[in-house]
DNA sequence: ATGTCCCAGTCTCTGGGA
């Protein structure tokens, strides 16, 4: 089984490369974040004419995420019990706190995958990241009662946490940045203590599993990036992976995200 | 690294987000 997971930076813009790549790479399931589409607008039959069925979360301007499976795709559930959701900060508070478009999950051939796109946190000081660790909490806990369930479990996505000073092409060039810091880390380290095993991809060239460049400055032609997009696999899977790679192909050319997919094979 | 890309609305520019 091929399971993949890439940030497409909206399906709308990204329509020709996300159809020319599943061509191509042929995943049985594709976790796909960021649509930036609403939830009626995900172009199902187009990636539907490939084969594929779509469950999407979308909201619209914002976030997004979506599976597309020829795997199957049953039980599908958009969002997680216990979102703390968004209040906005200080100096523009919601009434209360809206729930985003930052997960969905269903069983594809007897394995529960989800698509995650974790919020950003902004800066340290921010509102936006206290919220980034509750939402990562809370999905702590409901990734655990999956766990439980006893089907395997693999988590996918855009964590826009680097778990090591290895995942970032200098770390101190992340000194007070977010994506770094200890209580992000730590909030990694209790999801994959549930039970999970971070399967860590092979970059197609050089050193760095990155995952993703920023569009400025050169990055990717410097490689100077992070590996933020992560697959977090319970044991039935993680013992069963057979590769793993990062297809920097799809970051290069004409209108690329400014992620890459990574991809994971396995024998279930 | 702050050098780009994407979105919606104020709509051929601007501001927010990443």
């Amino acid at each position: 089984m091929r399971v993949a997971t890439w940030n497409v930076n909206s399906v709308k813009a990204r329509l020709p490369r996300l159809l020319e790549w599943l061509e191509q790479a042929k995943p049985d399931v594709l976790c796909v974040q960021e649509t930036k589409v609403a939830a009626d607008d995900f172009p199902a039959a187009e990636v539907g004419a490939l084969g594929y069925e779509t469950a999407h979360h979308g909201e619209g301007r914002w976030n997004g995420v979506a599976l597309l499976s020829r795997a199957g795709l049953q039980d599908v559930r958009r969002g997680f019990t216990g979102d703390p959701g968004w209040a906005g900060d200080a100096e523009a508070p919601f009434d209360q706190p809206r729930i985003e478009a930052r997960a969905i999950s269903a069983l594809c051939g007897g394995v529960r995958i989800w698509s995650v796109y974790v919020p950003n946190g902004r800066t340290p000081e921010s509102a936006h990241y206290q919220y980034k660790l509750h939402w990562l909490e809370a999905l702590r806990t409901a990734v655990a009662a999956d766990l439980a369930a006893g089907a395997p479990v693999v988590v996918c996505g855009d964590f826009n946490v680097a778990p090591t000073d290895a995942d970032v092409f200098d770390p101190a060039a992340f000194a007070g940045s977010t994506h770094v810091t200890a209580p992000e880390r730590a909030a990694l380290a209790a999801l994959l203590a549930t039970g999970l095993a971070d399967v860590v991809p092979t970059p197609m060239k050089g050193p760095h599993p990155f995952t993703y460049w920023d569009y400025r400055a050169g990055m990717f032609h410097q490689d100077k990036g992070m590996r933020i997009d992560l697959v977090y696999a319970s044991p039935a899977v993680s013992g069963a992976v057979s590769g793993a790679f990062i297809d920097r192909e799809a970051r290069k050319g004409k209108g690329p995200s400014d992620h890459a997919p990574v991809v994971i094979d396995f024998d279930i």
